[in-house]
DNA sequence: GCCATTCGATACAGACCTGTCTGTTTGACA
DNA sequence: TGTCAAACAGACAGGTCTGTATCGAATGGC
């Protein structure tokens, strides 16, 4: 009709895709994926529904290609982080922590992408839940990697624990107010390095010591 | 037909209430809420659509309903716990960590009920939504209730820490070893407990010591 | 300058979903 | 024994969803 547009079987096509994949990140993000239908998706996203079928085959497949594209990006950011902090571990973490706590507190947050997709689809074959699992993996690999770098005792365990302080974070941030998630998780993460540079006074098993502060009674 | 019934309009109201409540609690928390409709609810529970309508009035609020008893049933387990170790708050804490760990490794486990409702109901007033908010601020005032009678330094801070970890536990049994939860949950807790009880060392604000390891080069 | 491919637009099929309505049966209670 | 509330069974309405089919238009490669 009255649509400005550059080419039609080379380039443009990977740009619909990445219209359809870029609307439907959106829309899945904000309202989840079941609750948005295909019609909604190639309205918003200005395409004909044969579009979206031609380049992703079925609406299971596009979830996936859109946890696929939000994985792309959280790592993105996570490497540029990185890069930024090369040879310094200890600074690296701190600032991943810091722009994930401030992801996790922005007012239009709503919860990991990975985490609710995998929510809204338990069987564990769907395209899109294999995709989330595959992504807090990587996770925990890339913590496990620094905490290799910090000469961590036990970096496997701390990297454990640095990962479920992460994904806490995520699911908890509904609860927090604005600004506590990346201080919290900076501090909790200081802790567990900390102890696991002492591993003989804080983690020594199942039976650790009587807690040491002042009972109230 | 051919079912033992016990009352019509006395004592059965509440039974086919409650086998209606017990059916959808599973079945909404194998597959999730939006992909249960409410036949299959019926079909498995065996009873009417009429009967579901009138106890519960829409579909929404039966998810609301169904979060509303895995509540209960969550601070059940968790006041008989509490009265197990009462006066002895670590104690207390402690075993509150291991069921939670437990429970979450097992084989059948999909995550937090309440967690997963939300990921699946984005729209702040949903009335399953509400009920799952409440649900995780009373974790949190435990949680800080639990703090307030270990005499930590910083309850509000270590409720939030735990109740970051243990959210964190529900989202990432997924990767984990069935049995890895468990224990580190309570290595931890542990750790942030003895960090609270010896602020100086540990929590001196956004500026933490060098982390003391010995780094790998 | 022709042709294959991609695109938009739209209608359609078939299934499913929520919620309602009708009619019948059943058990408690007065 | 008669009344009433609740349950069952099942059809039904109206909408939505995924996925397919059809059509014309535009475009770049050859």
């Amino acid at each position: 009709m009255a649509k400005g547009m550059a080419s039609k079987a080379g380039s443009e096509a990977i740009e619909v895709r990445e219209k359809i994949l870029e609307t439907a990140c959106d829309l899945f993000y904000r309202h989840g994926a079941r609750a948005v239908g295909v019609d909604l998706v190639v309205e918003k996203a200005g395409v004909a529904k044969t579009s979206l079928y031609r380049h992703f085959g079925t609406k299971d497949e596009l979830v996936a290609a859109v946890l696929e594209r939000q994985d792309l990006g959280f790592w993105h950011d996570w490497d540029r982080v990185a890069q930024a902090h090369a040879g310094d571990p200890r600074g690296e973490l701190d600032a991943q922590l810091d722009w994930i706590g401030d992801r996790a507190g922005q007012p239009d947050y709503r919860g990991c992408p990975q985490i609710n997709i995998a929510a809204e689809f338990p069987e564990a074959d769907h395209p899109a839940r294999k995709v989330a699992i595959a992504h807090k993996r990587e996770l925990r690999r890339r913590l496990r990697l620094i905490a290799e770098q910090l000469g961590a005792a036990a970096p496997d365990l701390l990297a454990g624990q640095l990962a479920v302080l992460i994904n806490g974070a995520f699911v908890s941030t509904q609860i927090f107010a604005p600004d506590e998630a990346s201080p919290l998780l900076r501090r909790a993460a200081a802790v567990l390095l900390t102890a696991d540079a002492s591993p003989d006074r804080d983690a020594p098993g199942p039976e650790e010591p009587a807690y040491s502060g002042a009972p109230k009674r």
